[in-house]
DNA sequence: TTTATATTTCTATAATTATCTAATAATGGA
DNA sequence: TCCATTATTAGATAATTATAGAAATATAAA
């Protein structure tokens, strides 16, 4: 992950129905919703969903599949999860006791952790 | 958080000067970098690096204490773990085991969990 | 072939944002 | 007190960019 990679993901998180769609797409798992089942959850004319979609596909952050005449979309774990990587690089200058309150204890699961620690 | 936060956030982080800045920051560790030390380092004019700077504290990513006439800025850990925790929210339904290759393993620290994990 | 679904293309509108120069504020030292 | 340093604010400009809608096209199922 580089920066030309990661300003157009935080661009295409940056917009309320790319926001919400994604989150949608976290929820629903790796099996995804279809295109139109966006579109009519949000109340979002198709073809402003279906710009929507490849702006979050195109940043990496989701992935689309063809089952029957539908179009299931689905989250990107491991794109999103290479964009927090990338934010958090060396984090404290991988030194995770530098972290204040958000310190990476031992054997827990934070969100994110120090690069040294990943 | 919300997304009337996150929404500022994630466009504060897709400005490359401010990606830079942030990234800097989440290295340096909470003791942070003077405003004019990154002007410098980045070769932007003082002015611009204030406005950037600023644009990253109002949405909740760093945050600045002064020290003398010095000005220091450090990343917000808290911040910024709030708003992955947002985006990762109710992760597959609350269920890791469907996160794909991304599955959360049981006593690992990946950079971001399920919601029903942390 | 007819219908349903999804995407693409094009356009108009609007909005935003980044950056520069100049001025101001605040601090600390001589 | 005066000066030098550091940082922010204000004002102005210019360029870019993105959003959303309409219409047309493609694909697949019944």
């Amino acid at each position: 992950m580089e920066t030309k990679d990661a300003l157009p993901a935080f661009a295409a998180l940056s917009q309320e129905n790319r926001l919400n769609a994604l989150r949608r797409l976290v929820k629903a798992g790796p099996r995804g919703v279809a295109a139109g089942a966006l579109s009519e959850e949000f109340g979002i004319a198709p073809p402003t969903m279906s710009f929507h979609l490849k702006e979050l596909a195109n940043a990496g952050l989701i992935s689309s599949r063809k089952e029957g005449r539908h179009v299931f979309y689905a989250a990107n774990y491991g794109g999103i999860r290479r964009l927090v990587d990338f934010l958090m690089a060396d984090c404290c200058q991988g030194d995770p006791r530098l972290c204040g309150p958000y310190v990476i204890k031992e054997n827990s699961r934070e969100p994110f952790a120090c690069a040294s620690e990943s």
